[in-house]
DNA sequence: GATATTATCTGACTAAGGTCAGCTAATGCT
DNA sequence: AGCATTAGCTGACCTTAGTCAGATAATATC
């Protein structure tokens, strides 16, 4: 009843019957499964016949019927591709954006039926991340983005939030040296996101220098997503970044009120060295060679 | 990205792919979904045929073929219940518990492997638990049981624990008036927990006085079960039984340290009230005329 | 003892999902 | 130009899940 594996299961099975309500709930609008499930997919953007069947695990020959039965209903329309005339694309008629609307409706009322009446909705959403994020934790995707983009902006703005809360002083950016977007930008560093699905889970920059050495700075994970291993696969990535930029050495600062990130650094062959900036928050800092 | 509808959407999706994932583990076992589940559901003590049909939602016409399939398999034997020769009982045959140990394995093997790996094990099973709590809040059962039970030692065990980690001073059984076991047992009293799929996530002891009262006594609501309202719910079953039993005044103690419990009283028709025993933790006491 | 109710089973039927071999047309390669 | 490859389509077929109307036998009710 109470060891790891029961309680394991115990979701399994309240998840099981949640996720059978949704499906059922979408036979509601008198199409199989099937043909919502791809009507649902070109919604969301998918438009070439072969991503969607490989998204959905399709059978081709199932796929092309699918597609047939939403076109006769008038929901679909394909097309041959500009580029290759073997290939076909499909989109959505103004009856079938209608349709999909009405799916998407469906799923965000089951969604918020799930908040509705919860009085610790936080605490919820929060468990929830988590989960998605183990759950998903082979699919985190890390991609440079434009360290100024939303994704960017919002993991800095939860990094910054969170330093806030852990140093006794809190945290005030204007105080650190904030890096210049510019200088996490090719060809002088690099800004790198993780998101699982869609939502940005941690980041991490790499900051060019005038000194012969390049910054590692805004190192984040989320708390959902921590015990991932995802700090190192950043670093990992960081430090690629680098080496493909022909950065020969990497430094950064970090606080002792961040005990998780210093026994990251040490186990991963950083070396401490002396203070080497006047930065009010930081009071260690290491030192590695690619 | 970021509101809670997207959250709880990311998460459906993360969810229903590895829900996907376990059935195709159970068909790799060569036999329907249907029919495993019908084993399974055997396996798990559920012997009556109606109660296996009404647990699995199937018809009666359905269920029949999938048992005498199993039985044709050898998985499997019916017999006509002893009382009533029209209803029949399944039970595993030596082969059939083989295979349901089989499945077993896959669905511990399934947990198992959901939680390896990952450092933050405790948190983790914390958010599954809290997940599995709110989906299932309305399926959660309030039962009577013995105060010395398995469950009831472990909400105890629990409850002792948060009051350790939530008292400035710590918190000592010893030093506490541990009310007596027999004291919450019919006809002097009783002791609830509540239940979700197996899971204790709370309880509440009405404790039987000679003092013409008796005593709320270890209200205590899992961390994963907060939110859901579930302490007023014990609250309202520990007064029905209070009533039943004929006991028309109640009182309780608690801690200013505990303030979502002195809430609680406050607005469910509790009037504070002095000090009216020497326990050293409490320091707010409350009275409630049925 | 007759009749109604029940628990389960059987046969007939349907929908949905899925597989597979072969077809057509476009494209890539030499 | 000729051949192989690729993307998608079609027809034939199968399994699973599910529904529904009786049939059968045991039990409950009057």
């Amino acid at each position: 009843m109470l060891d790891p594996v029961s309680r394991v299961r115990r979701f399994n099975r309240a998840v099981t019957s949640a996720v059978g309500a949704l499906d059922t709930s979408f036979l509601g609008r008198g199409r199989p499964l099937g043909a919502a499930r791809v009507l649902n997919a070109i919604g969301h953007g998918r438009s070439d016949v072969a991503e969607i069947r490989d998204y959905l695990g399709l059978d081709s020959g199932l796929m092309s019927r699918l597609l047939r039965s939403l076109e006769d209903e008038g929901m679909v329309e394909t097309h041959a591709h500009d580029d290759d005339a073997r290939r076909r694309v499909a989109k959505l008629t103004r009856a079938g954006r209608r349709e999909f609307a009405a799916y998407e409706a469906l799923s965000n009322a089951q969604a918020e039926g799930f908040l509705a009446h919860h009085s610790q909705r936080e605490a919820l959403l929060a468990a929830m991340d988590m989960i998605a994020s183990a759950l998903t934790r082979e699919r985190v995707a890390l991609a440079e983005m434009d360290p100024q983009c939303e994704e960017a902006r919002y993991c800095l703005g939860e990094y910054y939030a969170e330093l806030g809360r852990r140093f006794k002083q809190g945290f005030d950016v204007s105080l650190s040296r904030d890096p210049d977007a510019k200088d996490m930008r090719r060809p002088r560093g690099a800004f790198i996101v993780a998101t699982s699905d869609t939502l940005p889970i941690g980041c991490v920059g790499l900051k060019g220098t005038d000194h012969g050495y390049a910054e590692i700075k805004r190192l984040w994970v989320a708390p959902a997503a921590r015990g991932l291993r995802l700090g190192r696969r950043l670093m990992d990535a960081a430090e690629d970044t680098a080496r493909g930029l022909g950065i020969a050495l990497l430094r950064l600062d970090t606080n002792s009120a961040l005990p998780e990130a210093g026994q990251l650094y040490r186990t991963t062959g950083w070396r401490e060295i002396p203070r080497f900036n006047d930065d009010p928050y930081p009071d260690l800092f290491f030192e590695k060679r690619l």
